[in-house]
DNA sequence: TGTTGAACTGAACGGACGTTCAGATACCAT
DNA sequence: ATGGTATCTGAACGTCCGTTCAGTTCAACA
């Protein structure tokens, strides 16, 4: 007897959590079963309840955690105080950040409409919650007259599909250094904001 | 007996394409069933098969006639000869394009990994041809000396992915028109070409 | 009116799914 | 060695999956 008694919604076994993520960007949510995971890991398919309720928490766990970690490491970065250098240690941030984990960035931006509602709307809200630290870069720069948009919430959505979709085409060890692609984007990023 | 004796395999019907598209843009190809998609259309499961031979010619089908008809819209488009004026044109198309059909869209490019290898390869394919579309454009530019891009790849992924990503906030009827969204995305497209 | 044939039903197929659980196993402090 | 506990196995559960197919329906044509 054991199941751990609970506990297991709280903390899902690094091992799990890892397969499942793995997977999960691969072949996608739906498309995983308990039994491949189980496999990764080396251990039958019932083993894994000792770490989760069930696949549905697998899922949200790690896109809960995922977001978490992304506002809590913005949190702790240095804030300089002109919006353009704000600006462009938001770009370098979102590049360096997201080009580190590109699995769970893969699956906190596909698996979305897999979430169960509840767990959705929470996930959807800690999204609007980092839209929210580029809407208000620019929007004190704009205040501050150091950018020409002309819509922010627009502007806001543009600058972050274009930074995200990095995690699309950059490879570890291609034509591009990852500094270099932060400098290129930089540049682009810049120049979309000013007149 | 009937089962059309293959010719399925050239006309998917318009009806079960069109649920099949609700469905899998709505809920993800691997979760939605046979049964869901008949149910949408108002048959039983085993009467689409009278329409595809199976699941996966359902979804290969649908994004195959979508890249083609994106590449074939834009051949008919007019072609201005100034590279700046070509993007501006690509830019609009992009974005009128995709707003048109955000269901074939969000499939195109959610569920690629669901395809088999085979596939798989000529939808990239025809991925990479219509960037090379942006590319030339962007290269010809360049050459002119009407733009400044660091990275001709780079920037080619960049704005597509900009755009596409109208795709994830834009709402019929919303606070901005088709053509104003049009025109801000130029807008940033142009400066961020642009010296 | 009788015949054809496309369209569909309804049941069945083997298999995979998420999840449960009694029992085996391995490790810890005593 | 012994008892307790965390971990895992292996089998089973009910359900759903994609797919097949004999048989029914019915509109169009002869």
């Amino acid at each position: 007897m054991a199941r751990k008694t609970g506990s297991h919604s709280d903390i899902t076994g690094p091992r799990v959590r890892d397969a499942a993520q793995r997977l999960f960007a691969r072949h996608g949510y739906a498309a995983v079963s308990m039994r491949q995971i189980a496999a990764e890991v080396g251990v039958q398919a019932g083993a894994l309840y000792n770490y989760t309720p069930d696949k549905q928490s697998l899922l949200f766990k790690m896109m809960r955690s995922h977001m978490d970690e992304l506002l809590a490491a913005w949190a702790t970065e240095a804030k300089p105080l002109a919006p353009l250098d704000r600006l462009e240690h938001f770009t370098g941030f979102h590049i360096r950040f997201h080009l580190q984990r590109s699995n769970a960035v893969f699956i906190a931006y596909m698996e979305l409409r897999n979430l169960e509602p509840a767990n959705f709307g929470v996930i959807e809200g800690l999204r609007r919650d980092y839209e929210g630290v580029l809407e208000s870069i620019l929007c004190d720069g704009q205040a501050a007259g150091d950018f020409e948009v002309p819509d922010i919430k627009l502007t806001t959505m543009a600058v972050i599909a274009m930074l995200t979709g990095v995690n699309t085409w950059y490879r570890e060890g291609g034509r591009l250094s990852r500094a270099r692609v932060e400098g290129i984007y930089w540049d682009m990023v810049r120049r979309a904001v000013k007149g």
